[in-house]
Order: structure tokens, then sequence, then C-alpha cells
DNA sequence: CGTAGCTTTGAAGATTTTCAACCTTAGTGG
DNA sequence: CCACTAAGGTTGAAAATCTTCAAAGCTACG
């Protein structure tokens, strides 16, 4: 019992609390001991306000980021003085792996509410997952994650109407959420409809007169951030019109 | 002298020849030993005829791909019978390794002329690279560099008009392909009309105006497949209308 | 030499953006 | 507590861009 290899399915369950990034690893192979020794690199974290920024474009690379709690947006800054948001980041996802190839930063990220992370050290989490092959491969599995996922956004910015952008990006948000056990028709938008319509390709303006136009349609129900989905079955249809990817759905 | 350890400079560009990983590898640290390591589990490929597929979509992942000659394009399916196209693959480039997640691939490879490849079974590359931490380090770069190269692929869709779009779009085969000693002014343009409209999120008659149009303004000469490059200050004024990205390019 | 598949071109049509104005909300300080 | 202000959001009409439809031209290849 007092083997330090030994570790309670408590613990675990602490340290998958304490960090995203242990607890994507635990479903996939990570044995036991490994995850404890992840969690031995991973620096908490005071809260981050609304607003504030995680690391800045150009700066020098060192840690990746998994979200507790809350929300971010990665973004450039564009020389008009307007910002191309990049993505979104919910709970349970990871924001950084773009830095490795120049060691620094690609992108911006900034909390779009109050939120909490785990700040993980790279070069930390290299020498580790040079000892923990199952490391490594989550890593890789993780870092692919992030290729599909910008894949699928290619897809939908490259051939898809203005509604068709909105209908997917909701339901993502949907599912996203009620993976992590929030609700998968009622949710709040962290991000403004500016940071929606610059990560779906489109002016302000349309998006808010899909939202408006989707509520007449009674396909949901919005009061400012809050969103409801209504019909789940035409906001799908919507996206159906999407590529035969197998069974794999638009946008992570 | 008959240490196997010590490896000639000769055999390394050998091997650097024979398999682009390899030359990826070589100038970013990876030990002189580790590329002959490297280089027992690529797998040399008889030559790949124009129109030949690489990998299916949903086909189970065992190798990864590097572009020894020739060109590809990975692309989806979509239901109406065409095709999105997702990205081209030049000399020295990767193709695969968004499918590590799934196990399967999440997108398929066609050869747009005949081309050759170096296949390398990626169980392996994850083994050896526990071995190797330079290596491992190089696969991290790698894939994150497919991150980055995805990113400004959704900038340039997210907010750029037509013909930025193909403006980027030339200048990066032109660096790409200078990058592999080809002339960065006169290229063949080895993929279709349609695959570029598709990939550039456009119609086919538009990228056909705009090669039109730009030829008329003396932006460049094109001649079916084959194009000149003739002014690429106000090409690159084009693509220019870009994002501060702090000395990036636009595009891969 | 003929056909199939690209490519180009023109004109009409649709979607989306832009411009301009107004409304709402949240936050601030009196 | 209220009024004010700045930021964000909505709405309408005009304008631009891009797509779609249709047809014809060109190339490559059998």
């Amino acid at each position: 019992m007092s083997d330090p290899r030994v570790i309670s399915l408590e613990k675990i369950k602490v340290a998958c609390q304490n960090c995203s990034l242990a607890s994507f690893c635990l479903p996939l192979g990570l044995k036991q001991g490994d995850i404890e020794k992840l969690d031995q690199i991973v620096k908490r974290s005071r809260p981050i306000q609304r607003g504030e920024g995680l690391f800045h474009i150009g700066e020098p690379f060192q840690n990746i980021y998994a979200v507790k709690t809350g929300s971010f947006k990665t973004f450039i800054q564009t020389e008009d003085g307007g910002e191309q948001v990049l993505g979104f980041h919910l709970p349970g996802e990871l924001i950084g792996l773009d830095a490795i190839l120049d060691n620094r930063h690609g992108c911006s990220a900034k909390a779009l509410e109050t939120s909490s992370i785990c700040k993980i050290p790279f070069n930390q989490l290299e020498v580790l997952s040079t000892q923990l092959p199952s490391l490594q491969h989550q890593i890789f599995r993780l870092m692919s994650n992030e290729i599909s996922k910008d894949t699928n956004m290619l897809m939908l910015l490259g051939n898809r109407s203005a509604d068709e952008r909105l209908a997917t990006f909701l339901l993502s948000l949907s599912r996203r959420l009620a993976q992590r056990g929030f609700s998968a028709t009622e949710f709040n938008l962290s991000m403004s409809r500016h940071d929606i319509a610059s990560y779906l390709g489109l002016a302000v303006e349309t998006v808010s007169r899909l939202f408006t136009r989707m509520q007449q349609d009674g396909l949901l129900k919005v009061d400012r951030k809050f969103v409801r989905l209504l019909d789940m079955e035409r906001l799908d249809a919507l996206c159906e019109k999407n590529p035969h990817c197998h069974g794999k759905q638009l946008l992570p």
C-alpha cells in the first residue's frame, strides 16, 4: 500500500479535475502512475479575468495550456486594427500547439470570461514523453486532432453558405459543451458577435441577421448571449449538406 | 572506420535524397546515426502515376508519406460528387499527419503528376522516436507546422478577396518551389483550375477570370498550366493586406 | 480525327458586404 | 440610484463581389 507506484482511483480523479490534459490521457491508455508524473509538471494558475491575455503573438513559446473552466479565443491582429479569430477553446481543450515549430507563439490568446487553466511547460512535457511512450502517443494524437480540426474548418469556410456556417458553429459548441456535461441545447455564447463573424469569415451584420432569421424560422431562440437550440434536426440538416466525412462531423 | 556508428557525409546525403523526412531532420538537430536509423524504417516506393491514389478516406492509418518528387492533393469527396481540396503537397512535404487521432485517414490523397514518395510506417517511427529525443522533437515540430499551415489557410479563407487568395496561393507555390531549388517565377501548375478553385473556396469560373485579369494587368503570364510571375512586387502587395503575422507569411 | 474533359467568356442572379443609422446593454461616476 | 457613455448589437437600403447558368473554345489523348 505504501508502494509509490500504487495510486488510488481517488487520486487519479483529482488529477483529472486539476488538469484537462490528464483527463484527456486517462481514457486513452496512459498508465495511472504516468498520470501522476504528468500531474507533477503541471502548474496550476490563478483565475484569468475576461479580456486578459494568455500569451501574445511573437512571444517565446514555453507552455501549452489546457482550459479548465471558462473559454478563450485565439486570434491574430490585422493591420487595420481588427482581429482574425482563429479558434475558440472550451474546457478540456488545448491552446498553443501551433507554436512548437518556431518556438514562439503564432497567435494571441485571450480569455472570453473569467477562466482557469493548467500550464504545462512544453520542454518538460517533451522530456517526460520520451520516458512514457503512451504519453508521447497521446501528444501525437492531440496534435493530430488539431490538424483535423483545422481541416474541418477549411471545409466549412471553403464552400458553405453563411447559414450553414453558423449552424455548424452552434452545433459544434453544443457538442463540445455536452461532452463536458453542460447542456447541449442551452448555453451562453462567451464570444461577441464580432468574434463569431470573424471566425466564420462573415460580416458582423450577417451574423446578426442570421440569428434573427433563424429565430424567426423557429430553429433557435436567442437572447443576447444566451442561446437555446430548438430544432436540432433542422440545424443538423443545415450542416449535413456536408461532405462525406465517413461519420466525422465538421468542426471540432 | 568500421565502427557502424560512424557515418560518412556521403551516406547522409544519399539518405536525404532518398527521404524527405530525413532531409527535414538533418538541419534540425537530428544526429547522424539517427538519420541512418530513420532511413532503415523508410520504405521506398515505385513511382506513382498521375491520378493514382495514395490512400483513401476512412482507410486504416499505417504510414505517413513524404513527397520526393511530383505533387499530390489531399481532398474529401462531397455528397454531390464534387471534391473539396484540402491541400497541395510538393516535394519535401508530408502527407497523412491528420490521421493519427482516429487511426484512419480523414481525407484522400491523389497524385497530380507522376510522383515518388517515401513511405514511413508510423508505429515504427513512433517507437524510434521514443529512443531518439531529437526525432521526437522533430515530429512535434512537423506536426506543429501542419497546424500553423492550416491556421494561415483559415486567415486566407476568412477575410480575403478572391484576387488576394489567388495571389497568396501563387506566391506560396513560388516560395515552396524555390525552397527546393526550382524557379520562383516560372513553374507548372500540376493541379487543375478546378482544384485551385476548390482549395481557395472559389468557383472555377472566378479563378479562370482572375488569371485572365491578372495577365491583362501585367502581374503574370499564364499559358494553360504554365505560369510566369512577372510583377512580384505587386503580387506581394496583394498578399500584404495581410494581418500582422510578425514576419510569418500566409500559407505554408 | 473525334471526343471528352478542361478552360474560358458572357450575362444574369444571388448572396454577402458595406455604409449609415439607430437601438440596447453594461459599466461608470456623479 | 440614476444618468451618461462607450461598446456591442440590430436593421435597412444600396453596392459589390462572387456564383450560377449557358455556351463556346481549346487540348490532350485515345
